[in-house]
DNA sequence: AAGACTTGATTCCAATTCGAACTAGTTGTA
DNA sequence: TACAACTAGTTCGAATTGGAATCAAGTCTT
């Protein structure tokens, strides 16, 4: 009985994995129309709350991303003039990524239809009772996952 | 309010996204000990209920895959003597992908453990209720998803 | 204060993925 | 039948990603 999944289970595991992707592509060539990957506008977006920039190591963790795609990532949107790399005061080691002003525009313009997509395709489709029911329980799951990672 | 999500929202979103990417990182890193990629096991799998072979074409469509994507998967599983190449009968062109006798044995190997873990870190996590809510839920939002892309 | 770790970030390399171009076999049509 | 359009699969090139190695700067121990 352990090595098989039934209908329902099988359904909640493939619905969680497929309405992820797909969400997540969905997305994707919303942002692409703004010239940019999810990744970067999360980038961009999590740089929009820290005026005063982000350590990449604190970025990279935000991201739970490698440094070195990180890395990658800032220098292209460095070279797409979003942001700048710039020397943090304390740790002569440390690099500070912020936005430029076009960064922040860029970024600001990309929210609006990124929230409206993520209400068209995933919110707007929910009673309030089941995205309620649905936060907390993957916020269950989530929990336990990066516990046991850790 | 169009551009702001609540925390219930926001909640519900992030958790759609981490708790798939956090599951499927949790796969990949069982699977390794299996010796190969989720991918890899998804198409194993898939070929495991297809005793006659999967045009390369088919297999691709199954799993969302681009053409070019699968053939280096396949070329990799070839190499590894998991899967083989066979010609069709019927269209010169056709390649089948079909599952070699250790294919089987390691997809079947590696099922168990799989499911296992989509237990111990996903369903046995939730409430039956739970299950049913977020099957429901999400395959309403698949379903939508997979629609505005056609 | 010197030498040994540790830490922040980048560089380099291998793996994976997609799309475009390509090859070969099929189908349709005049 | 011959030519055009199409289909199946592969190959090639570009982009992305992670891990190992590297370099520079801090910190700690003695």
């Amino acid at each position: 009985m352990t090595d098989e999944l039934d209908e329902d289970e099988l359904g909640a595991y493939f619905g969680l994995i497929a309405a992820g992707d797909l969400l997540q592509r969905a997305v994707a060539a919303q942002l692409a129309e703004h010239g940019m990957t999810p990744l970067q506008f999360t980038i961009l977006a999590t740089l929009l709350n820290s005026s005063a920039g982000l350590r990449m190591s604190e970025l990279a963790d935000v991201l739970v991303l490698s440094r070195s795609g990180l890395t990658y990532q800032v220098t292209q949107l460095e070279k797409a003039g979003l942001v700048r790399r710039a020397a943090t005061s304390d740790d002569e080691r440390g690099v500070l990524a912020m936005l430029t002003p076009m960064g922040r525009d860029r970024a600001l313009e990309a929210f609006p239809g990124h929230v409206g997509l993520v209400r068209a395709k995933f919110l707007d489709l929910l009673q309030p009772s089941e995205i309620d029911t649905i936060r907390e329980a993957l916020d269950r799951v989530v929990t336990a996952l990066r516990r046991s990672k850790a």
